[in-house]
Formats: C-alpha cells, structure tokens, sequence
DNA sequence: ATGAAAGCGCTAACAG
DNA sequence: CTGTTAGCGCTTTCAT
C-alpha cells in the first residue's frame, strides 16, 4: 500500500538522468539546461517526489535554519518581532525554528539545547540573562548569537536591542514635566521577567533622579501578568497609595486592566489617575482613554536581526550592537 | 580556531568505547551500563559534544518533528493551540515546527510544502480548506494530517474542530430569547478568513431559521479585523443600520472595538446596544462591560490533537474526527 | 552541462 | 551490555 516514497535516485532513472543532476535542477542557480531542468521537475511531480532537506543538511553541513526562543507567543510585541524576523529570512530561503520560553530561563536552556542539535545557522534568543549552561552552549555553539530586547552588560554576541530603563525613564520624565509627582509603578513578580524587572528599576532610578518617593511599587502575579492582573494590581495600588497621581505599568495590557479597574470604580482617567503601558499594544490605542505607551518597534527588532544574519553569511564581523530606540507615544490616558 | 566541532566517534575514542555505545547512551531506554553512560555523558560534556539530530534523522528515518501551521502567531486563540500541543508532544520528545500564513491560502501551501521537506511525523494545519496543491500534498504525504478548528465536509485526514456557524447559531438564540430580533453582524472580508466566513453563514442560516432580517452585515477589512476596524465597523453599523439591536462580532477583538466606539458616541452597552465577540480572549472578561462571547477551548483542541498523533504512533487508525463543542459565554454586554 | 565516487554523522540490523 | 558493518539520501569533489 504505502509504498516507499521516491527518491532523487528514482527521479534521476525516470528522467534518464544522473542524481547529480537531479540534484541541480532543484537548486536554484546550478547549472542545469533548461530543458533538462524542466523535464527533471515534471518527473519529480509526477512521482510525487519530496525533496529530503534532512539528507540535503547532512551532506551540506549547512542546516536552513535559524533557531528563535521568545518568551511567550501570545504576546503581540514577540509576535512581531518573529514577523521581522520570518520575512527578512525568508528570501535566503532560511527557515525559522520557533520555541517558546514561557519567561522561564530553565526552559530556555533546554529550548536552546534542543535547538541547537539541528544545527541553526544563527540562533536568536530575546534577552541578555540566561543560565549559566545556557550561556555557555551559546558561546561554544559556533554560530551567530543574537541577543535582543535588551542591551546586556556582558553580551554573549550581537544584539539588537534597546535599554528598557531608558525607555521607562521617558515616561517618567512626561510625568514629572507636567508636575506630578506622586507616581507608581506596577509590575509582576521580580524574577521571572528579566525586561519588567529592567522597566522597574528605570522607574526606580528615574524617580531617584528627581527626588520623588520611588516606593510605590505594586506586584500583581506571575510574568507576562494580564489584563485582569492589572486590574488587581490597580485596586491594591488604590488601598495602599491612595495619594498616587499616575501609574506606570510593566505593558499595555496591565495597563488596560489598571484602567478598567478604574472605569469600574468611577474613578475618571484622566483627571483622578493618568495611567501608562509600555509595548503599543493595539489596546491601548483603541481603548477610552486610548493609553499613552511606549513603542519598542518589535518589527524594526526582528527585521534588523534578519538583516544582521544575512550579512554575518556574506562577511563574517566581530560581535556588534545595533540599538533601537523606543518612542514614546502620547495618549489620552495622561492627557 | 574554530576547529572542527566533535562527532559522536570523537566522544567515542576518548571515552574507550565504540561510537554505537555513545549512540545508546544518548537515548532514553537504551541498553548501556550505567557506569558506562555516566563516563560517556561526561566526556561528551568536556569535549562540547553537540547531538547532530540531523545524522540521526537521516539514518533513522525519523525526524521527531510535528508541523503546524496556523493563521497567526499573535493570536491568543491559536498561541493557547500551539500550546495545547507543545504540552502534549513534549513527553514524546516530538518538536514542532511552527509556521504562520497570515490567513493566505497560497502561503499555506508555501509552508506546508517546504515543511514536508523536513519529513514531520505529523502535520497540523488550521480549517479545512486548502488550495488544490496544498490539499494534493498533504494526501500524499503518508504522514497523519490533522485539520483543526473546523468541520470540514470532506476532510484530509484526522480532524479535532468544531463546527463555527453553530457556535455563532448559540449566540443568536441567546439574542433571540431575550426578544432582541434585529440583529447584525460585523465581520471581515469574506474569501480570507475562512472561519470568519463560516461564522458569518452561520449567522445568516440561524437568522433565516426564525425568519428575521439576516441583511444587517459589515464588512471591516482584511482579516483578521482588528480592533480599530472593529471600531469602524459599528461606526458603519450605526449609520446603516441604525434600528440594529445587538450585533456579533467575529471575534473579541472586533467586538471590543465596536464597543469603544460606542463608549466615544455615549450609546450605552448593554441597553442602546448589545454586543457579542468569538474566542473568549482576555480583552473580552476584562473591559466594561464585560463582553458575552464564545469559548471554542483553544488550549483543548491543541491538546486533543497532540493526543491523538501520539496515539496514532501507537497504533495507526482511519481517520477520526474529534468534536470539541464551544461554550457560550454570557456576560455585561448582552445583559 | 553532466556524471562517478565518496562520505556527511548517525543508527538499524545483526552478532556476540 | 557492547561491537561491527552497512547505509539513510543527498551533495562535495573531481572528472569529462
């Protein structure tokens, strides 16, 4: 019944050629006669022949693949960001394996190795902190390392990037311009999210800056923390900070939350509380008030990753550092 | 520098045993003394011994990998899938091989034919049509195909779905036996999104049932509609169809839209207007009110479906078909 | 432009 | 429990 599948060799009989040539003709530049190529690619429909990429990497040592770990893919921000990626690789017919971290660093390890065993010919991961096993098989893998959403202090190898402190001290500084000062921060749970933690502390040193009280922190669950975890968050902010005058959150979604929780109360925004996200979600757009934000250009992060693999393949280069700055959008929400 | 990276022979010699005792230590089950395993994983680590999955493939004919496409990675329903079958396949030490076709028929069969490539154990793909190509490839695979999120009339292979024009039959009966009878639907351009148009029949059918005006439909854009063409939509609606009394929407993410807009013109939701959504995203439970919508158990359909393909390794069977029945959720905005 | 021979790194199959 | 031999399907290399 299910007979064995067709192989070059059965293609290359068929067509009364040799396998070499069979193999040409399915390459894209090889130098193959026209006729020849099109009367190879007819005996392969025909057969119902499947070219195996499995034996192709094998003999070529030369994979196809480009390995990326983000931490979650529900997320519209990472989305993006495989966005950039998948259409700048795509013309180099490079193929992208996708794994997802769930923010866990113990996870991403064994992603990583898993990833590793097919041989990527560049592998991206989204953040500068990893275990140390995981640090070091990126070291030793003898491919190119892109680290990204960040700016590591200690990079492993080429990043593309921005500082998630910096990004958050902007929205501060909105804030402090227009003379508030009573101002929050809510986020999740400390260790998990390495770029929320990062948002934290540049709400922290931002706030230490300018002199303000920086210890109004609220934490509302496990990393990515949700819509309605934000909302938690903003009825615990308003018990034990009833005086505070704006809050910024860890993402637009918490911030959605954190809006909502307000609308729920009768609590107007702005005018009684300003609220800002981070991520330019699509929510915070559209929502009432649509919500100030930042936008870390996920796409921009992805496509500029893509391009950097395609010309560490051309010309190899020592590691580099391409930072991509975030822009602060003004919404409705801190009028 | 960059010298040539070990292979299994190399842990071999410098373990003392033969390049098949390294192979089965490598594996689960394998028959190798502990002591011997232990010595052999020891030396590999030092070495930086990397497992080639792709030598291991190539001679095993296995590949251990699972394809799955999907419409959109950033997409909460298809991203709890995604997961669902993660979860499920990672006992089995299954990957998968993810690829996204941004709701396009021909970049599904693009992917499916480069991911056939790969010689998957299984392939997953969303809804139940394809193009002709596609459909003709993934007969002949010889590998199990699993179509989801739908029913489709003349399925491929295996099937774990649901039927989308009864789900949105469920809400209309829910507007109808709250007497509400002029009713509307927003949607997205009809030949993309073939889930969307599936629901948007089932709309027209359940209508026609009670002899109600099936006629009050709005079309916002490519699919996926986003929030903001949601928010077009029911500026649309209201100045067509201003009589309508509720509208579904084909996705939470378009009913949430729909109803920011309201909320800018000040018509009250519920009570000048009632709004549904599809999928129970988190948006959907969150915002004020809170939105009445349909939970078609992503997560579950991912999780059903990684079940069967392993079950399907165990022992082979004639195509089954898996009903996972969507739940109607009832909430603020259809009071 | 095409072909012949060899081998990528691993494991199935068989032996002991 | 461990080893030997052969070969998975393709492409590198070297011919012609």
């Amino acid at each position: 019944m299910t007979r064995k599948p067709p192989t070059m060799a059965d293609v290359a009989k068929a067509a009364g050629v040799s396998p070499m040539t069979v193999s040409r003709a399915f390459k894209r530049d090889a130098s193959v006669s026209e006729a020849t190529r099109s009367v190879i690619l007819q005996t392969a429909e025909t057969l119902g022949y499947v070219f195996d990429a499995t034996a192709s990497n094998l003999r070529s040592q030369r994979s196809d693949f480009v390995a990326v770990t983000v931490p979650s893919l529900n997320n519209a921000n990472f989305a993006e960001t495989v966005r950039g990626l998948t259409e700048g690789l795509r013309p180099a017919g490079l193929q992208i394996l996708l794994g997802y971290t769930d923010y866990d660093m113990d996870e991403e390890e064994r992603l990583i190795d898993q990833f590793l065993r097919r041989r990527p010919e560049a592998i991206v991961v989204t953040g500068g902190r990893h275990t140390p096993r995981a640090r070091r098989l990126l070291e030793h893998a003898g491919i190119a390392v892109m680290e990204t959403w960040d700016l590591p202090d200690a990079p492993i190898g080429h990043v593309i990037g921005f500082s998630n402190a910096e990004a958050v001290r902007s929205m501060v500084d909105h804030f402090v311009a227009r003379g508030l000062t009573r101002l929050a921060f809510i986020g999740g749970d400390a260790a998990r999210d390495t770029r929320g933690t990062d948002r934290r502390r540049g709400f922290i040193a931002a706030l230490e800056t300018y002199g303000l009280d920086p210890t109004r922190l609220v934490d509302a669950g496990t990393p990515p923390i949700s819509m309605a975890e934000g909302a938690a968050a903003m009825a615990l902010l308003l018990q034990r900070f009833p005086e505070t005058q704006a809050v910024i959150c860890v993402s637009d979604l918490s911030a959605f939350g954190a809006l909502t929780e307000c609308q729920r109360r009768g609590i107007a925004v702005p005018g009684a509380m300003e609220i800002a996200g981070f991520g330019n979600y699509d929510v915070a757009s559209v929502c009432v008030p649509a919500l100030s934000t930042i936008d870390p250009h996920p796409r921009r992060i992805g496509a500029e990753t893509a391009r950097l693999i395609l010309s560490l393949r051309e010309m190899p280069s020592p590691p580099q550092t391409i930072s991509i700055a975030p822009t602060l959008i003004l919404r409705g929400s801190t009028s």
